[in-house]
Formats: structure tokens, C-alpha cells, sequence
DNA sequence: TTTAGTCACTTTGTCGACAATCGGAGTTTC
DNA sequence: GAAACTCCGATTGTCGACAAAGTGACTAAA
């Protein structure tokens, strides 16, 4: 779902995926160098579609290119990351005080399913916090489809905020913060329920400033030991 | 300034560029058909960096691709308009308040005096607006520069916003917006020099509620019309 | 030893041609 | 007369090859 689609339509479209794939998870390491021949050869295809797909990718802010010089995989930097996080807060916040009027129950009962579905997960497995990371941003993103604003949708979802998950996967690893959040995704959840826009805005917010404040630790932490 | 590179790099950026104006500017009408063959010899180049910049478009929100079927210009209808202004309300409300921490006691004079020159300007030819408009969207951008925020910077100044300017075109002539919009603006940068960012969020926010007001009214009238 | 210059190689930017797919006109059939 | 089928033109998707720009190493001089 967070993926848009697996392997058909058009080479540059697979070439797309299969490249944000890489450069999200890490396979592929920050500030890299991207060959275009060497790429085109292992996916098989020729450089032309390669090269479109960079283009794309480039929207997504995932590679930075450069005229003659090629394309990069982008470096998540601490301002960088600073910067989506504040980009973050205001548009989830945004989302959220749309989606409280605009959401039917049944959604909202469905977000509160999922949670339920994320508090069993969590309580089987400690370790396991991949799939808490992943489910916590389908949670994020289903409040953006409730907005019922594409463009809002387009931003947090699908397209753009590929960058947060590639954060997430360098990050993942903060299990104490999975309960402190799953319990601000409930209150979210109530003040949705009441249809109350300005408290769910307000609490969304907290909860990005809050995970931000975790992230901005681990990387101090991460800075220390090097 | 708010149009990227005038002429220079690869011939992809400058497809991007003359596309992005062409479309901006109301040339290639809505919806209308690119036809890529066509294009590329009217710019004098080949396919291949045609079908890249077509490529970056789609990233922009300019353009809409259908796999074999090719791309046309995005349709602004009044859903995409009132959901860009809810993104526009959530932004630039962000950066409004970080830029009120942000910005330097010199910055914020600069932006006295650009709206300085916006009034001699409106008092001076109430008739061309356009100039208002593209300096309203100067200081909006100046106060997105204000935020220090590469990423907020990037969605509502070179890259994204690109939608809004095409807006602007299309409705630039609510000639009776421009006297309170200048005073909406004052008081914003009153607000910035006072350091109270959270003010300075509240009174962008309806500053651009209030924009979209305006047109949304139009877009009725419009409707209304035929 | 350091620095400037040159040269070859690698990589990117671009083009033209071919294959696959889509839309529409014309024809056929019920 | 309307619906479905077929075929043809047009357009998009893709590939390989060539030209241009950048990168790095090697040489030679101070």
C-alpha cells in the first residue's frame, strides 16, 4: 500500500520503485554514486528509462543530481531531517483537523482496529519494531486519506514522504517510544471520534514534535560514539 | 528569481522550464494534449530529454501522465485549488512561525521594504495587478526563505508551487484583494519584528483563508456564468 | 617534494530508429 | 439501425550508438 505498485507498467516506473526500495532501506548507502550504465545492465533495461526514473526520484527528493556529474542517493543530515520534521507537523496537523470532520465513523473505526492490530503485534513481539515503524506510518497515512485532499495524500503518502521511511529504517530501533505512541495515536483517534479538529491537530503535532525529540537524541547519541 | 534557471544547463532543464512557463502562463491550455514528437521539434531537441522534463513536470503537479497514453496539463478544478490551499495554510502557517525565530532584524526590514515598493506600486497602476501578484508570491517566498527550511523552501517556492502561480494567472484580476491583502501582509511583518511567531501563524493563516475565499467566490461566479 | 599541465578514460547528455500499444475509421453482422 | 469486430495510423516506450563533459592518473618542471 505505502508501496505504489510492484512491478508493472512501464520500465522507468519499476526502475522508480525498485530504486526507492533500495535507497529507503538502506541497501543502497547515503551519498552514493548512481551509475546509470551499471544500473540500466542490472535491471535490465536500457539507460533511457534509468535516466527518467532519476528525474523521478529526484522529485521525490530521494537523489540529488548534479549537470555531468550524475546522480547521488541524498544524505539525511540532521537539518534535513530537522526540516521534515517540521514540514511534517504542519501538514499531519493539517491533515488531522480535516480528517476530524471529513472522515466517516466507519474510518475512524477501522484507525481504531488498527491500532488494536499494532497493540497486540507489540505486545507479542518486543523486538519486532519494523512492523510497528511501518504500521505507525499507515496509521499517519490513513489519516491523511481521511483529509480527502489529494494533494495532502500525495504529500505524506505515496510520493514525497518516501524520505520519512528511509529515516524510519536508519532509526527503527527506539522500541521504548512504540508505547508512548501507540498511546498518543489513541487520543488522536478519541478526538477524532468527537469530531474535535483542534485537539487532534494540537495532538498530532505533539506527537511529531515527540518523535522528533526522539530522533534528534539517537543521532546526538550516534554523533557521540563516532 | 521564482523561475529556476533562465536558459543554461541540460536541455531537460530548460524543456522543464519553457514547459513549466508555457503552462504557468496559460499558453498550453488545460488539459490539453503534449504531444511529445511535437514538442521536442518545437524546441529543437530529441525525444529522450523531452520525455525527462515531462517527467520532473509530473513531480511538480503540472502535468498528468497515463501510461501509453501520453500526458496533458493538469486540470485546476475547484477540489485541486481548495486542497492547495489547505497545503498552502499548513506551510506557510510553519514557516511564518519558524521564520519569526529565524529570520534576522535585517531580513525582516527588507521585507518592510519590499511591501513598501508593492504600495507606491498598486497606488501608482491599479490596473496591472499581475505585477502584485507575482511580488505577493515574492513575499510569500521570502518568507518561506525566512524559515531556513530547505524542504519548506522547496514546496512553496522553486519547485512545487508552481501550481500556485498558475492559479494567479489564471484569477489575477480580483484587483479589489490587493489593498486589504497588502495590509494582511503588514501585519505580518509586524508580527515577525515583534518575534511572535505563533501571531505571525495565526495571521497567515487567514491571510490565506482569506485568499482562497476571494477565489473560490470567482470560480463560483465563473460557474455561475456559463 | 610539490605543483602544474596534459592526456586518456569514464560517465553523462543527446539523438535517431525500432517495437509495442492505443485510439479511431470503416466494415460486417445481428 | 446499432453493436461489435478488424485493421490502420499515430503515439508512446525502449534501445543502441555517438558526442561532450568531467575525472583521475601520470609526467615533468620548479
Amino acid at each position: 500500500m505505502l508501496i505504489p505498485q510492484p512491478q508493472q507498467g512501464t520500465l522507468s516506473d519499476i526502475a522508480t520503485h525498485k530504486l526507492a526500495q533500495s535507497i529507503v532501506t538502506g541497501e543502497l548507502a547515503q551519498g552514493q554514486k548512481l551509475n546509470e550504465a551499471e544500473l540500466a545492465e542490472r535491471f535490465g533495461m536500457g539507460r533511457g528509462p534509468l535516466r527518467e526514473a532519476l528525474r523521478h526520484l529526484e522529485g521525490m527528493r530521494l537523489v540529488k543530481r548534479t549537470p555531468n556529474a550524475g546522480a547521488r542517493v541524498v544524505i539525511l543530515d540532521r537539518k534535513t531531517l530537522s526540516d521534515l520534521y517540521a514540514v511534517r507537523e504542519a501538514l499531519e496537523g493539517m491533515a488531522c483537523r480535516i480528517a476530524a470532520s471529513q472522515m466517516s465513523d466507519e474510518d475512524i473505526a477501522q484507525l481504531g482496529a488498527l491500532l488494536d492490530r499494532h497493540e497486540t503485534q507489540i505486545e507479542k513481539q518486543g523486538g519486532k519494531v519494523y512492523a510497528q515503524s511501518e504500521g505507525d506510518l499507515d496509521f499517519h497515512y490513513q489519516i491523511a486519506r481521511g483529509s480527502r485532499n489529494q494533494m495532502l495524500m500525495d504529500l505524506l503518502g505515496s510520493e514525497q514522504y518516501q524520505l520519512l521511511r528511509m529515516c524510519r529504517y536508519r532509526t527503527s530501533r527506539n522500541a521504548e517510544r512504540t508505547k508512548p505512541a501507540l498511546s498518543q495515536h489513541r487520543q488522536i483517534v478519541d478526538a477524532l471520534a468527537n469530531r474535535d479538529g483542534e485537539l487532534a491537530e494540537l495532538l498530532m503535532r505533539r506527537h511529531i514534535q515527540g518523535a522528533w525529540r526522539s530522533i534528534s537524541e539517537m543521532i546526538d547519541k550516534e554523533e557521540q560514539a563516532k
